[in-house]
RNA sequence: GCCGCCUUAGCUCAGUCGGUCAGAGCGGCUCACUCGUAAUGAGCAGGUCCGGGGUUCGACUCCCCGAGGCGGCUCCA
């Protein structure tokens, strides 16, 4: 046999040659291993069966990297397929992915899976993964597989897209790729037998022996391809890892995550209501509104600053509004109509503000020295979503976004993202939120011609690329009707991503209502219209900071800042001056003189996530001091009740932490 | 909108294979204790078992319809 040379490289080292036969695996090169579950073979990941070739550079594939869990999920999706297909011998398979944390199956089958099913199927699996079969890759013409897969209509569908679907659906090509079709054979150590076998591109585990943990979460409907004219199948999500610890640590994270739901916390808390008569439009109580309020406050201060003008418009609109904006063919949908039978014309809650705006930039003729023109409006709106798509705060049909429309000329486009960025950057520098950028091109449903929206989509790139560096991602058809838009992401505790704030660029709205300026020639202009956001909805940020904080506001947004708990009765007279000092010093204050122990109130301003308590008793209110505790520790301060007051009064205003002297006993 | 699951006291949840089983803890109220930093004790009150139909001698329990919620899909701030 002639030899070939290789190279080997481990951990990100220098690369090492070495001669080997022709025909050695990957795992021959890389040795024995058992963390090694793959092979990447000039940068493209293989199975550890993969013969080498002459000048390969080959690195091993950990089983906890990335790369090797999204193997191990990939792989143990095809044994919960085989183990569905044992089960339920009529289920058709869809497609079956890795994903972030996990993977799922599609399947159709005769009746949707039952949670019962869900535990026989993880048995099933269990088994299989006993049997030790092993994952054997096989190269087959479109022809032969046609024929191996003529039972799975769904695969042959795929077969049919094979090269298609590469660009287009990630999880598509999962299956298939754009080359050579290849089908993994599950077989059986123990008889050689073909026991079961799927059309994928792989790469996978050397055998089943190789998934050390799994778990099956879920069922769920997903329609195929992702497309809602298409037939619904019945997905399956699991997790898997390469350790029980792993597995033990993810679901940890997951119980943790669920504590931080903001639907739970705001119920806790009683900061929101949902009831059954308004779904999806929350009921604010006092301490929820409160929050609300100091974030509008915090974003008046910053905007009026800033030259925006606030103004507040109708509720309610005549359908000719509408038809004008083009919501009426574009967003009808979504929109609360209030139909009254006997009377034309229809009237429609508003789901947006900026027909509005328009409206009152044609009140007045403007010149170019009025712009940029940065009207805000926070009222608010009615969106009338799909049912099934309600979430918490974060999916609401009543919401109100710190909604302004910027009336600009075509030059002063660039320069007026540049200050919308600005402020991005500094509320959520404020809130310590993460975020990422996404542009949304043009969509199936649109106004205006595709030349002056393929422009306004390149001003956005270009901006875009100058403020990140390349770091964003692309929708494709994910603009507004009316102009392409700039998104920028948040995530709930459990991961799921959220959209935010948003930046639109619009051509079309203002040439619609016939919005124009003078410019400096005399000649009258359209202006640009930029429609922006920074917390997004209202609802929907307050939902997301209360899943980042756990519910723990900083000290400027706590409903309650300051929790005064009397040790006994004949303290409550003191504790009373201590809590009128603050209020009139503008600090939330809230006094627990109830019939309860010291540690039960403690424990209950500590469980309501109050940032300081004030424990008040002889010594306090011999001395005129206050002994403060913070949320979360134990160490205690004495501070002059004055000296106290002022400081957190003016850290209150000036939203930030108060600092308080040194631990004084 | 689609699929599945869920809905019992203010909250979190037991429970009945259809028959005095409507329960617990927390919370609330009352009383006692007068308390120094994450749960003092006792007693009392509190439910249209989501709503509407049906089956049955009998329905919180089974069936159908509806509402709301949860998890996804689709759609979106």
């Amino acid at each position: 046999m002639s030899e070939i040379r290789v190279q080997i490289r481990h951990d990100e080292g220098e690369a090492r040659a070495r001669n080997v036969t022709e025909g050695t695996t990957a795992a021959d090169v890389l040795g024995g291993d058992r963390s090694v579950i793959a092979a990447r073979v000039d940068g493209t990941l293989r199975d550890l069966s993969h013969p080498v070739q002459d000048g390969n550079l080959v690195e091993p594939v950990l089983a906890s990297s990335e790369d090797g869990l999204a193997i191990i999920r990939h792989s143990c999706a095809h044994v919960m397929a085989q183990a569905v297909q044992e089960l339920f011998p009529s289920a058709r398979l869809g497609i079956g992915p890795p994903i972030k944390d996990g993977f799922y199956y599609d399947f159709d089958v005769d009746r949707p899976f039952a949670p019962e099913d869900l535990v026989r199927i993880e048995e099933r699996m269990r088994a299989i993964v006993q049997t030790r079969q092993l994952f054997a890759r096989r190269e087959v013409s479109d022809e032969q597989a046609r024929e191996e897969l003529a039972t799975e209509p769904y695969k042959l569908e795929l077969i049919g897209l094979k090269g298609a679907t590469a660009s287009h659906d990630d999880m598509m090509s999962v299956e298939v790729g754009a080359d050579t079709l290849t089908i993994y054979d599950n077989i059986d150590p123990a008889n050689g037998q073909v026991a079961w076998k799927d059309l994928c591109r792989g790469p996978h585990l050397p055998s089943t022996r190789h998934i050390p943990a799994f778990k099956l979460m879920r069922s769920a409907a997903a329609y195929w391809r992702g497309s809602e004219k298409n037939p619904q199948l019945q997905r399956i999500y699991g997790t898997a890892w390469e350790s029980k610890g792993s597995l033990a640590n993810y679901l940890h994270l997951l119980a943790e995550a669920e504590k931080r739901d903001h639907r739970k916390i705001g119920k806790d808390l009683e900061l929101f209501h949902f009831d059954p008569t308004a779904p999806g439009m929350p009921y604010w109580l006092p301490k929820g509104l409160r929050v609300l309020n100091n974030l509008l406050a915090f974003w008046r201060e910053e905007h009026e600053e800033r030259g925006y003008q606030e103004i507040s418009t109708p509720l309610v609109n005549n359908k000719r509004l509408w038809e004008i904006s083009g919501h009426w063919d574009h967003y009808r949908d979504n929109m609360f109509i209030i139909d009254n039978d006997d009377e034309e014309p229809s009237y429609a809650l508003k789901p947006m503000n900026c027909p509005s705006a328009m409206i009152v930039f044609n009140l007045k003729t403007r010149s170019y020295r009025d712009l940029p023109l940065r009207l805000s409006d926070c009222d608010p709106l009615h969106r009338n979503e799909r049912s099934g798509t309600l979430h918490g705060l974060l999916r609401v049909q009543k919401l109100q976004q710190d909604d302004a429309h910027i009336f600009i000329t075509p030059d002063q486009i660039h320069e007026e993202f540049q200050r919308i960025f600005d402020i991005a950057d500094r509320f959520y520098k404020i809130f310590d939120l993460d975020y990422k950028f996404r542009l949304g091109t043009r969509p199936e449903s649109y106004i205006g011609d595709a030349e002056t929206w393929e422009s306004a989509e390149a001003t956005l790139l270009s901006i875009l690329d100058a403020r990140t560096g390349g770091d964003y991602e692309v929708e494709n058809g994910g603009g507004a009707f009316y102009g392409p838009k700039i998104d920028i992401l948040m995530s709930d505790a459990l991961g799921r991503p959220w959209q935010m704030g948003t930046i639109q660029l619009d051509f079309q709205l203002p040439r619609r209502f016939g919005c124009v300026y003078t410019d400096e020639h005399g000649q009258r202009q359209t202006p640009v219209v930029i429609h922006r956001v920074i917390y997004g909805a209202l609802e929907r940020f307050l939902g997301i900071y209360i899943e980042h904080t756990a519910g723990a506001f900083p000290l400027w947004l706590a409903p309650v800042q300051v929790s005064i708990i009397p040790v006994a009765p004949e303290y409550v007279e003191y504790a009373h001056k201590v809590a009128d000092a603050l209020h009139h010093a503008k600090v939330s204050v809230e006094l627990d003189a109830r019939n309860e122990t010291l540690g039960m109130r403690v424990r209950v301003a500590q469980q309501q996530k109050v940032p300081l308590m004030l424990v008040l008793g002889a010594r306090e209110a011999q001395s005129g001091t206050v002994s403060v505790r913070r949320r979360g520790e134990r160490t205690l301060t004495t501070m002059d009740l004055g000296l106290f007051v002022d400081r957190v009064a003016s850290a209150v205003r000036a939203r930030v932490d108060v600092e308080l002297p040194p631990d004084a006993g």
